[in-house]
DNA sequence: ACGGTCGGGACGCCCCGTTACT
DNA sequence: AGTAACGGGGCGTCCCGACCGT
């Protein structure tokens, strides 16, 4: 029993420090070397709990499905302000990128041209947005003239757009780009009606003010109580 | 005379292999062995030209620069129709991204975690979209309300995101993802007078639907002329 | 506990292969290649004990300074006849040269261009002679008149240059080479009253004439014990 | 004609370049792009002169071979003082080896693990030696008592072992590392008669004093109108 | 004749992913 | 779970030749 919650540990460990590793210099330039020696066990300890390097970036792939999907959360159909919640869940997207390692490595192995991916959890999003839009024009609070899909297609690529960028080295607050997009687009999205009840810096803005950013590895290792991934 | 010819054409096939590498695989996973093989020489030749696979690299991203400059075009200060051009512009963009590898290489190159990029190709694009709407500010076919720096984000940003949803494999055309774009931004940016004359499907939509595509090597050959890249 | 066992016979085996390569070709031409392959292992097997080729050739040299270490000994200061012990070791250094390789690649190695030395054995070999000229004089057995850093200079010489001629390819006897040496100085050098107790062809000639010259890797193995250098 | 000289000159750049190369990191290491590119002309121009490395090395050798017979000079077998030309030439030698780079690169080929050597310089210097001392016997300026061969022997190690000290980096002024030698070596080599005429820092000090050392290319020059070799 | 430009292969060193055997 | 070892390439360098100007 101590054993296994050992070999937990160990498997959460090499799968941090490989996205950290996959985050910093690709899938293909990551060696496994460093990988085992910054989670502090050795070589054949890693090729214990993963067959392989491809099985170590599926793992990682697969905790950050769990983790954008935690981010996404449970989806009510029925949720009072849909465009609110779409916006929050933006931001939170934003902030978690940014602070989250395992989750940029899975969203920078999306495009690594160095890994063919199991997952694509750009789709994932791509696909919750446009539930979500769904859900808005259902409530009425989607101005009448849009077309779902031109505004999901957008959302997903200034998304996408603000996660390469990022990459590029060019300075900007993830918080703030994103709020100036909804500021932007929100005229053009929402009935006038809903317009007043949103904010375009999210709903929680107090919260994330006050520094709860992410809730480092207490959430992962929620998710890595699955057994399947871990 | 005719040698410093023949010298030209094994630069430019060994760029062109280079940037199809680059953006098949990536800078750090792409072999230069693969890379002179497909150029058609030999590992000597490929460095007797380029010191380096950095060299090489950055050869690749000065000449991406050079077919960027001239996507861009001359910007003629006192264009008649700034937001037009900026959507024009925006599609050749999208085209030769698709179409053009060198290009493809040089933006891919700006994300790469392999490679420390020596020119930032998104950066040149936000700053040209900027200029573009300081003009048409200028002009007085930008509605007032919105602040220029948030569209500019928001531009780039979907720009960007376009090209990374590309490489995750998800399929669109690209060109109707551009309009899309476009047609739910347009209200939002231009003036009531202006919008009625822009068209979100690129003004010179006759010409891309001949298939007037990306023009080949012919321009690199140009391009190339300059002996300080190639 | 075993494998160390093994791990040490390798790690022996690369220093052993190592020295006689470098001693045939000279550090910088002697590949990696033909080291492994000679000693038995693989390219793998080298690299995970010696990080470098440089690493190697240290090793040889820290070898080869232990053997010269075993070589001269521990210096009895109040030695009966110091400068019987001088010519003693010359003969021994001049046979071990001749039939340690890793003594020879070590000595080589400080005049190789090819490799930057980090231990000088010619001048730690100079140092000994210096002492026990010292002693000697000391003790009275050393001629008055002469001037202990002219005899040391010249000692010190000899032995260097016997051992380049010996590279050169030129045909002699190193032993009888050695004994011609000390017949010409040794008169120089002692006293009347100790000459005729000195033998310029060393005291332990009986046991070089039986044979007993190198006595193979049982001392390097000794040596080697030392985990700072194996 | 003119075009002949042009050629002559390149030979002994490339030479002098070659031989400097040689010093510096030996034969393997030194590439024949430095080579060329220190001569002032280009890789093909080489190989129109050399056909290989190794007629480029063996040029070296043999002009050095050259040289050293230039110091040698020619030998007067009724020499006045054959000891004191001894000396002197053993200076001259020490001093040539410090300051002609063709002369050490030659000495240096002859024991260099990656060079095989066509000409042998110290045997030469050590046959010319013997004659040295063969004719002071003759002469009756050679001590009764000392065997020939064993001065022979004494005599090449020491020069030898100067030029081997010299590489390693051992830090002494050639000049006074000679003369200690001979003022060691002298009063046992020397009847009694002739010691009192002979001076160990050499007969020609004052020349050596006022700098006339190397005569730079001047020599070479000369040596190098021997169209067989240059 | 003399020499420069361009290109071809062959290795050499090093690193990496993986695997047996404890 | 860790130690030791294997084999496959990758990059860069090197030696050389083929071709073309003067």
């Amino acid at each position: 029993m101590a054993r296994q919650h050992r070999a937990l540990r160990t498997r959460q460990e090499l799968i941090r420090s490989a996205a950290e590793a996959f985050d910093r210099v690709g899938y293909g330039e990551a060696s496994i070397a460093t990988i085992s020696s910054r989670a502090g066990v050795s070589n054949g300890a890693l090729h214990f709990h993963f067959k392989n390097k491809k099985a170590l970036g599926e793992a990682v792939e697969l905790v950050a499905a769990q983790v954008l999907l935690h981010v996404t959360g449970q989806v009510p159909l029925r949720h009072p302000a849909p465009l609110q919640l779409l916006i929050d869940t933006s931001h939170t997207l934003a902030r978690t990128l940014r602070d989250d390692p395992v989750l940029r490595a899975g969203f920078g192995l999306g495009c690594d041209r160095t890994w063919h991916s199991v997952v694509n959890l750009w789709e994932h999003w791509q696909d919750w947005v446009q539930l979500m839009l769904t859900v808005a024009r259902d409530q009425g609070s989607l101005e009448p003239g849009v077309a779902i899909e031109d505004a999901v297609f957008t959302i997903a690529a200034v998304c996408a757009g603000f996660d390469v960028l990022n990459r590029t080295g060019v300075e900007w607050e993830a918080r703030r780009a994103v709020t100036r997009f909804w500021r932007l687009m929100l005229p053009q999205l929402s009935t006038e009606a809903a317009r007043e009840h949103l904010s375009p810096e999210g709903s929680g803005a107090a919260a994330c003010a006050r520094g709860e950013g992410w809730s480092g590895y207490r959430d992962m290792a929620g998710i890595c109580g699955n057994p399947a991934y871990c």
